[in-house]
DNA sequence: CGCGGTTATGCATGCTTCGACATATCGCAG
DNA sequence: CTGCGATATGTCGAAGCATGCATAACCGCG
């Protein structure tokens, strides 16, 4: 048996909607936060512009907020930045992992690490 | 905005193999211990005996550890156990996905909550 | 007004996963 | 030695999801 990690996948979900928001949602708007357009952002995170461009729309659906403020022609093609909105979730959800995270180390350490020794 | 619910999967994972152990073979390996079947306990989780199967042998060979005591034939067609290992297994990863769990929970009302009013 | 670079969207193809079937094997009971 | 019921495996087809391609629409700039 040898070494092994902990991985865990997250994500909120309503009644109806399964992947309202999550980790590849969360990561897609800080790439653009940080790249400034969609097709940037798609290409770091190495997705197709394609699903990006579908999450964020199945994402603002669900949420019924828009999380992005996009704008298409003009000087450089375009652009893509968060909404005041956006910038909160993203915050919010960053904290949010994090704290999982750290648990999912700690309760790893606590009862798994013996047993995969 | 509407309710939400913050769900995740846990899994862990090798160099080489992604899912060498987690929720779907936790819950298989319960159900095994409860039902003393690998058929019935496939029924019980809505998943194709092939599936199960499949899953249980990924598992064994990941870990290089007998999980379960299988045996064909006999009495009442074959049965299926865990082995004492399996059960260490089920119990440690319990805890291990409880204090998680609980964790999730107490950081979506801290985070999340407020934002998704 | 045409160029460039981006957002916007449909569609067809491909890949991965899972389920449904189809057998084969095993071992006790009668 | 035959039947029953469970384990053991290969295979083909359906479904879900992502990629890639093809096209539009948009707009500041030279």
């Amino acid at each position: 048996m040898k070494k092994l990690r902990a991985r865990l996948k997250l994500w909120l979900s309503t009644k109806n909607a399964e992947g309202v928001f999550g980790d590849g949602k969360w990561r897609l708007l800080k790439a653009i936060e940080t790249e400034g357009s969609l097709k940037a952002a798609s290409k770091k995170l190495h997705i197709s512009y394609r699903k990006a461009w579908g999450d964020l729309n199945k994402a603002e659906d669900a949420l019924n907020t828009a999380l992005i403020d996009k704008q298409r022609g003009g000087n450089m093609g375009g652009r893509t930045d968060l909404t005041t909105q956006g910038k909160k979730w993203v915050k919010a959800y960053t904290k949010f992992r994090d704290d999982i995270e750290k648990a999912m180390e700690k309760a790893y350490k606590k009862h798994i690490e013996e047993l995969a020794k």
